[in-house]
DNA sequence: GAGGCGATTGGCT
DNA sequence: GCCAATCGCCTCG
């Protein structure tokens, strides 16, 4: 399946989907470990109250990239679904360029390097500046997994509004998560 | 126009 | 476990 096209469906399949993929900008990162799904009738999503210039990118369209910076200081990085809702890349599996991600987190753990959403930005250099970009062309490069990791499920993290709705996934027994999955 | 708060992180108690 | 850092948007007046 081409990107555009598995891109093209909501969120909520979107993100599970994702797991396994290989993210790479500038040839830096490594496989996507966790997800969160946001729509625009989530009170928790920034599309939920409409277009504003910071969140723009989230209604350019399936494929584009939204990122936002969080708490003033940190940015995250969401991949643009079908009808203004989104993909959070929340944790990556360092496997490609892991000493310039080192250099950039100021820190040698591994485990450590992408384990969050603000933290796997700082390791890949992303910025406000790749905001509304296409995935599709550099400086990203994303492969697709063959199947898709076997996923766990729970509650989102770190919000307040809707906190209840299931659309946290994981890779199953992955090391590199930001936090890990309650019991099932 | 002012005040409050958030899809976070790292450091200190 | 608690708390500060710091910026854009929302809400209210």
């Amino acid at each position: 399946m081409s990107l555009a096209k598995f891109l093209d469906r909501d969120a909520a399949i979107v993100a599970p989907a994702l797991l396994g993929t290989t993210l790479l900008v500038d040839g830096v990162g490594g496989l996507i470990v966790e997800t969160e799904a946001y729509h625009p009738d989530d009170p928790a999503s920034h599309s939920f109250r409409g277009p504003t210039p910071r969140n723009g990118a989230m209604f350019a369209g399936p494929g584009h990239v939204y990122v936002y910076r969080s708490y003033g200081i940190h940015w995250c990085i969401n991949f643009v679904c079908r009808n203004a809702s989104a993909v959070l890349i929340r944790a990556l599996e360092p496997t490609d360029g892991i000493d310039l991600m080192r250099a950039r987190r100021g820190l040698d753990e591994v485990r450590a390097l992408c384990s969050g959403p603000g933290k796997l930005c700082a390791a890949l250099a992303v910025t406000g500046e790749f905001d509304g970009l296409m995935l599709e062309a550099p400086p990203f490069a994303i492969a697709l997994p063959r199947r898709s990791a076997i996923a766990a499920i729970g509650p989102r993290i770190g919000i307040t509004k809707a906190a209840d709705r299931p659309w946290r996934f994981g890779v199953k027994g992955s090391r590199y998560l930001s936090k890990p999955f309650p019991k099932a």
